[in-house]
DNA sequence: TGCAAGCTGACAGAACCCTGACAGCCCGCG
DNA sequence: CGCGGGCTGTCAGGGTTCTGTCAGCTTGCA
């Protein structure tokens, strides 16, 4: 588990860098805001414990650009005592918990660890197989990293596809799933829903077993 | 292997009872949503097959309450036909698959497989006779470890004697496992294909004992 | 040797799937 | 309210792959 503990008052920094590799984390820390922006958006980390007041640029400003640019990791927010507008604000910006200082150690890692837990959670809303992900809260799709505007009948589509990675699944299956059989379409409105999805996505991700059916290529090799 | 299987039609549970036990599953039943819920938080199951509509309490309820308490066990969930956003609604509570009733108990046998077989972490359903695999999920064939191509009728035809592996089987059963005796073929049909797998395969693969059948070298002989 | 069962290559129709075009529908916007 | 635009189902027109049939051939057996 990695965390970057962003916090400029240096003894704190190494109190926190003290207690969380005590508690089993790799961690790193940063005293810049302009720095510490700069890793959370290149670096992938499980955590990021932030501090607001920090020199040349704020953290409420970084939580925001951060999550602005799609970084979704859980971020811990360090507030001054009794300024609870900031923690407000803080939730806003995208803050997932807030610890007010002064604060016990304990009571931080115990936190991270919930924060770190809670993430592990919610990351099975997000699956991916071969070069597509697609993420079941947000309803986005992504192919090789870049984001891919899908309707709502593709991304079922896919969504189907990717529980069943493991298998081929059958026309008439789909079909159910999309419609359901109350309603009957021709089977060509499959047909012509994978021919635009497979424009879209281009060549390799979904392939036909002819006489059987439809999977995502990488599905379990 | 120890399945709960909570169903409140008690003909439908019974029939589950029965076909899961002739696969070799221990069998729970439970007809009550709110002793489902109860025995699927405390009891240990390698799977649950789950119903939506219930007594006492809805099953994509009991369904979020287990997943919310950590529950992690494969839940498969039955839905009634054509209405799919139920099924949406149980991916989203944290069903691991569906199947829209009415459904056939082979069917329901084989998705139950499946998840189990995926909540172990392994991969694919495939079995082997001599040099040869076929991976009844991905409907694909491999010899000595090559991937081959098949078409979907040479699929089901080694599908079929793989699975009567330990004897030979007449063409008139192969005809009538192949076509459905409906249409009737020519008998010149099934040698013709059988022709062309063999190019495919090679010697020493599908064997011909004259008079009585084909079988699978390596089968039982 | 003769017969029946099984094998094979060629081929054309069938099945399957893909694609582009189009039209109806819905929804937001002016 | 009309308009435009995005989403989707339908249709028609292919292209490609399968596969049943046919005709002739080989093999096994009496």
């Amino acid at each position: 588990m990695r965390v970057l503990a962003v916090e400029d008052d240096e003894r704190i920094a190494a109190d926190l860098k003290t207690a969380l590799e005590a508690a089993g984390f790799r961690v790193e820390t940063c005293s810049d805001g302009l720095d510490a922006w700069f890793l959370g958006d290149t670096e992938e980390y499980d955590l990021v414990i932030l501090d607001l007041g920090l020199p040349r640029m704020d953290g409420l400003s970084i939580l925001k650009k951060w999550r602005a640019n799609d970084r979704e990791m859980p971020v811990l927010v360090l507030t001054a005592r009794g300024a609870w507008t900031e923690r407000v604000e803080g939730i806003d910006a995208g803050a997932d918990d807030y610890l007010p200082k002064p604060f016990r150690m304990e009571e931080l890692v115990a936190r991270a660890r919930a924060l770190i837990r809670r993430s592990a959670g919610r990351a099975s809303a997000s699956q991916s197989v071969g070069e597509l992900t697609l993420d079941a809260n947000r309803m986005s799709v992504s192919l090789r990293g870049m984001p891919l505007a899908t309707t709502a009948l593709e991304f079922r589509l896919l969504s189907y596809l990717m529980l069943h990675r493991d298998r081929v699944v059958p026309p008439t299956e789909l079909l159910e799933h999309l419609y359901g059989d109350d309603e009957s379409r021709e089977a060509n409105a499959l047909e012509a829903l994978i021919a635009r999805l497979r424009r879209k996505l281009g060549p390799g991700i979904i392939g036909t077993r002819r006489g059987f059916g439809y999977f995502l290529e990488g599905g379990a090799a």
